[in-house]
DNA sequence: ACTAAGGTAGGAAACTTTTCGTACGAATTG
DNA sequence: CAATTCGTACGAAAAGTTTCCTACCTTAGT
């Protein structure tokens, strides 16, 4: 009993890295040229570039790759809640001392926090009540 | 009509500037010699690398010093309530396309939220209710 | 006065992350 | 079938971040 699916420890994606997952995630198993394009769109990157870079994540098993075309498909190895969710996490951890509430307080102390944003949270947190 | 203050722009902490700057809003003004002890609480760090990495925030504005003693004191440049929201912003615009409830969402689905922590979250959505 | 202890400053080394030039193979097209 | 286009692979350069060595100054203790 050793090896059953991934067993290597994924590290956590970097910046850029994350652009790149952020795309996939949106519009699923995507080309290098799609997902360059994509990124093209808010910033210039040259295609090597994007392409060495998911050829890394591919490496560090933040990616998976279906090379059986010419045209290899990417797509992320883990699921974008599992991994925002770690995201969250940590981030929770380094700078509201791992308090979520904390971090809400902020959010609805925050004047860049919308009103529509405000009715929301009051709706899921009715809901967390009726769930109990 | 130049300058005020601080006209200069402050980049974004990076990991080990952040770490420094918790240091710093949790005791206060204080020397080198006392954030890198703190430091060394979580992980071994040499005495002047702090130094050094200091030294650059103040240069880029991150800390400001006063070099009126030989002990330098140093301080951060922005509250912590500041540049914490600004970061948050930046979390939320990069993971949750800007939308703050998508993350309340995902820490109330989180097993990783405490009872305590909900109950938290709760009592900060009924006040909010009732500040309408 | 000398030494030890504790400061600052600066530069270089070490790592990590990002970018891109170059080579080269496969497909498309004129 | 040549030329252009579009793809991968690889390596190295560039940029950003972190670590630490060395030099040197000041203060405190002996």
């Amino acid at each position: 009993m050793e090896e059953k699916e991934e067993k290597v420890k994924k590290p956590e994606p970097t910046k850029s890295e994350l652009e790149i997952l952020q795309v996939l995630w949106e519009f699923g198993p995507s080309t290098v040229r799609l997902v360059n394009d994509k990124l093209n769109e808010q910033r210039e990157v040259n295609y090597t570039s994007t392409l060495k870079l998911m050829q890394i994540m591919a490496e560090k098993n933040l990616l998976l790759r279906d090379e059986s075309s010419m045209k290899h498909i990417y797509r992320p190895a883990e699921e974008e809640y599992k991994t925002k969710s770690h995201l969250l996490d940590r981030f929770v951890n380094t700078l509201y001392n791992g308090s979520p509430s904390k971090l809400v307080m902020q959010l609805v102390g925050s004047k860049k926090t919308s009103r529509e944003e405000l009715d929301e949270l009051r709706k899921i947190l009715k809901d967390l009540d009726n769930n109990k």
